[in-house]
Formats: C-alpha cells, sequence, structure tokens
RNA sequence: UCCCUUGUAGCUCAGCGGUAGAGCAGCCGGCUGUUAACCGGCGGGUCGUAGGUUCGAAUCCUACCGGGGGAGCCA
C-alpha cells in the first residue's frame, strides 16, 4: 500500500487505489448515519484530503472519536470518486493509526481563524494554518526560482562569508560577533577594548551584504549570485524590514546599468511566472483571504514590462503631480514612501525602476556619471512593497573610488582588497540585492513581513 | 527612535461612569453524506500592570509593559 500525500491523493485520478494518508487531523464531522469525516492535511498541498471513517472499525470509538484539530494519524484505504462537494475524492478508511491527540481544551489552533497577530504567538504552530501553509510553499517556489533562473543563465552560486570583518560595509548598523565576556573584556592600558584578544583577533560582525565579496567573484568567474541570510541591526519597526532576512545578490562582469535593469525585470517577471504557473490553488487562496488583486497583480508583473525613468524625469513628475506630499519634493532629496508610492501605484500602475540617482544619496561604491551629480544606481518599486530591489553599476574606475570613498568618510586603505579589483584587471561589473521576503510579500500579499518567514527576528523579537 | 492606535473568556470582539456580554472553541445531549455542519443546555474572566480621580472605574487621568498601523533607515 502506497503512502500518498494528499496532493496526489486529492487529484480524481487516484480514485480506485489503496493508499495510505499520513497527516494532521483539521476538522472532525461525525454523522450518526455510522461514520465520521475527517479532514487531513500533510503540507503537500493547501486541500485537505476527506476521510469517511466508518463507526465499525474496532479502534472508533476508543481513538477515531478522540480526534481533533492538531492530532496526527495514519489512515489506510480506498480513494474513491467523492459524491460530495468541495473535492474530487476521498479516502474509505479501513485503518486509522492514531499517531499523536492534541487536547482540545488547550490546543491553540480551532477551525475559526485566528489573527495574524495571536498566530505570531505561536509561531511553532503557525505553520499548520492554510494561511501559513500557503505562504510556505510560495516561498519555497520562489527560492527555487531564484536557483532556477540564475542556474540557466549561466551563473554560478557562490557563499560569501556570514561573519565579516569589513568594518563598514556601508549599509547600516551591525550585529557584533564576540567571544569576549560582556562583564570584564580584555582592556588596553587606554581603557578601550582589546579586540586583538576577540575570537578572530579582530571586531567582526554579521554580514549586512554580501556584495563587496561577491565582486570579487564576479571579477574572476564572470556571472555570479549569493543567496543567504543578511543582517541589519537597525532598529526598525515596520512591515517591511526584519533584522535577519534572506538576500539575492547577483554580480556580473562586463554588464552596464542597462544590462543590470534587463536583468532584474526579467528576474521578477520569472518569479511571477512561476508563483502563478506552479502555486495556483495556494494563490487563489491568497486572492480569496489576503488580497483579492494579488492574481492581477502578478499578472501585469509577468505580462507588462516594468516603467523606467530616471530619478530627474521622476522629481520632475511628482513636482508636476499636484498632490500634497507630506515631505517636498526637490532635485536631491531621497524619495519618500510617499513618493515611491505614487509613482508606483498612481502614476505607472505597475513596478517600475528608478535610475541615475543624485550620488550624495547613494553609496560610495556606485559609479558615477560624467554628468558628475549622478551615479548609475536602480531601485525596482513594488506597489505596495515599496524598494524591492536596490541595485548599481559598480565604480571601476580606481582614483574616481578612493575619491568617492573619502567624500563618504572612509579609509580606502580599509578596502584594500576591494580596490585591489580596480588596480588589477578592471571591468565594469554590476549587480542588485533582492529581499527574498519582500518578494514573497508582493507574490502573496501578506502586508506584514513577519507572516512570510517562519521565525521572524526584529527589535525585541526573537523568539522560538 | 518618533507619531497614532489598541490591550475585556482559549480565539474573534461588543460594552466606554452604576452588579461583566456575544459568537466560535470546550463539555453534555440531539440531529445529519458532512465539508467554517446544524439545534438545545452547561462551565469559563484579579476587564495588561501600578497608581490616581469618583459615592461608584472595564469605562476618565498618569506611568509602565505588550500588540498593531504609519514615519525614518533599507532589501
Amino acid at each position: 500500500m502506497d503512502w500518498l500525500p494528499v496532493v496526489k491523493a486529492r487529484r480524481a485520478e487516484s480514485a480506485g487505489s489503496h493508499v495510505e494518508i499520513r497527516g494532521w487531523v483539521r476538522t472532525r464531522r461525525d454523522s450518526k448515519g455510522g461514520f465520521s469525516f475527517l479532514e487531513i492535511n500533510d503540507g503537500s498541498c493547501l486541500g485537505n484530503l476527506q476521510v469517511v471513517v466508518p463507526a465499525s472499525l474496532s479502534n472508533y470509538t476508543t481513538d477515531v472519536l478522540r480526534l481533533s484539530v492538531g492530532a496526527s494519524a495514519i489512515v489506510r484505504g480506498e480513494l474513491k470518486a467523492s459524491p460530495g462537494k468541495g473535492q474530487s475524492t476521498e479516502l474509505a478508511a479501513t485503518e486509522v493509526v492514531v499517531l499523536g491527540l492534541a487536547d482540545p481544551a488547550t490546543y491553540p489552533l480551532q477551525k475559526k481563524g485566528a489573527s495574524l497577530e495571536f498566530l505570531r504567538t505561536i509561531a511553532h504552530l503557525r505553520p499548520r494554518t492554510n494561511t501559513f501553509g500557503a505562504v510556505s510553499r510560495v516561498r519555497n517556489q520562489v527560492c527555487a526560482s531564484i536557483h532556477a533562473f540564475f542556474q540557466e543563465r549561466g551563473f554560478l552560486y557562490v557563499n560569501t562569508p556570514i561573519i565579516t570583518a569589513s568594518d563598514c560595509e556601508g549599509a547600516g548598523q551591525m550585529f557584533r560577533v564576540t567571544t569576549l565576556d560582556p562583564d570584564k573584556p580584555p582592556r588596553l592600558p587606554n581603557g578601550t577594548i582589546d579586540h586583538s584578544q576577540d575570537f578572530f583577533g579582530k571586531q567582526t560582525h554579521l554580514t549586512v551584504s554580501g556584495q563587496l565579496e561577491g565582486e570579487t567573484l564576479a571579477c574572476a568567474l564572470g556571472r555570479i549570485y549569493t543567496f543567504g541570510p543578511t543582517f541589519r541591526a537597525e532598529n526598525s519597526n515596520t512591515t517591511r524590514h526584519l533584522s535577519e532576512f534572506w538576500m539575492v545578490e547577483p554580480e556580473v562582469a562586463f554588464f552596464q546599468l542597462e544590462d543590470n535593469m534587463d536583468l532584474a525585470e526579467a528576474f521578477l517577471r520569472r518569479l511571477a511566472t512561476d508563483a502563478l504557473n506552479n502555486c495556483q490553488e495556494d494563490i487563489d487562496f491568497f486572492v480569496e483571504r489576503v488580497d483579492p488583486h494579488v492574481r492581477t497583480t502578478l499578472t501585469a508583473l509577468a505580462e507588462q514590462p516594468f516603467a523606467r525613468i530616471s530619478y530627474t524625469e521622476a522629481v520632475a513628475k511628482l513636482e508636476a503631480s499636484g498632490e500634497a506630499f507630506e515631505h517636498p519634493v526637490k532635485w536631491g532629496i531621497d524619495l519618500q514612501s510617499e513618493h515611491e508610492r505614487w509613482l508606483t501605484e498612481k502614476h505607472v500602475g505597475r513596478p517600475a525602476i528608478v535610475h541615475d540617482y543624485p550620488k550624495e544619496i547613494k553609496a560610495f561604491y556606485m559609479r558615477l556619471s560624467d554628468d558628475g551629480r549622478t551615479v548609475r544606481a536602480m531601485d525596482v518599486l513594488a506597489p505596495r512593497v515599496g524598494e524591492i530591489i536596490g541595485g548599481s553599476q559598480r565604480e571601476e574606475r580606481l582614483p574616481v573610488l578612493e575619491e568617492r570613498m573619502r567624500a563618504s568618510g572612509l579609509e580606502p586603505e580599509a578596502y584594500s582588497w576591494y580596490l585591489d579589483l580596480r588596480r588589477y584587471g578592471t571591468v565594469p561589473h554590476a549587480g542588485f540585492g533582492l529581499g527574498l521576503e519582500r518578494a514573497v510579500q508582493m507574490i502573496t500579499g501578506m502586508t506584514n513581513i513577519r507572516d512570510v518567514i517562519p521565525f521572524p527576528r526584529a527589535p525585541r523579537l526573537a523568539d522560538f
């Protein structure tokens, strides 16, 4: 007798086979007509398998009638075409083995929906809900698509370090990594902490980006991508920030900004297309329960070209919009959330790539344009989610890069290995970073980023 | 970190100055090829915590703690 996942057992063509199902009870409905209905879910799909259990089973009263939401069981029997509505097959049980009961008086999940806020407090049981199951399957699809997309294009998957000694990677606050005793760290004569006695003999942190290391690999292997955990110690309390998140960072030698934009657009389009094709049932669920526009948005993402607009044009459009923005628009300012939202949601109504930003508001490594005022940066803005990709063509000219570092208050000496890439065989290159969780938000319509990762890490939040 | 908002039964919420409520869940009974099943009954709360105002506080005020939303930072 084959152990069949529910996703296969639910297909009409499986009717007639004798199978075994292993999973968790979602509901039980008793009929005095001499049987009970169980719905079993095993995570293989959103839908449950309806099991018809006859009261004639020897353990019907002792075991089956004690099954409640959350209990685990193995059921064997014959799959039949279902006469009822809502499913094409059902399992006529000949044997039910209870593995673990779930006391309904204390089990926190029930048939009726719980709020996302409450589910966050029970992150260990949250995967058993429809919503989180659907999110998990879509997240898995997105990860699979990421690898497929880059592998098909000849990109090498490379791994950059999680613990880094780069003192300042330029992207905000970092988490310190140390084995020193915080109560009595070794000190130098002048009273400051002696980091030479720390585990790595120097100060180290969790990475905020694999980009700089990624560039070294791209400047040898051509096209690479990293995909791993990333850490930001910013005190951000929003629906789109995490302290620990997953980031995809492709980096390509001989690419210019236009190539980079083409890549980013094809990449996001692929994520949308694969989700639409391979997660239909889950997307249906999001349309019904989370955001009725999810499918429309995804289809537009998959089919329509993104709008491309330079920062300078964007500012002109914003100034001419007649909107009363809380933060006034002026060339040189960083675009605020309200501006990005107006651009994507009202002005173009789809994802937009804003490119060529003023150098003052962007990082030192972005390539300076001939105008001397802007750098070859790009942000991909998605409706609702905001910035989903940030990237640039990198500054490959040594003197220009050194000058930009000094202007940013950085010591070029501290980045000697990074500068070596420009010193020896420099090439133009470009890359970007995609926040995995933001991509999953965009695809599922989930509004809070803490609901698209199993165990969210955020300020004051490191439970489980 | 700032602004707004919120904390009442296991869950979702109502009550907003006069003796704590509903739906769901749970327990008991009934009914049923059911599918967020249905019908009847029962149990269940130091109203986030600590102060204050008042004859009287879940309700008004203050502080603290937790949740949510928005802003900044960014992916």
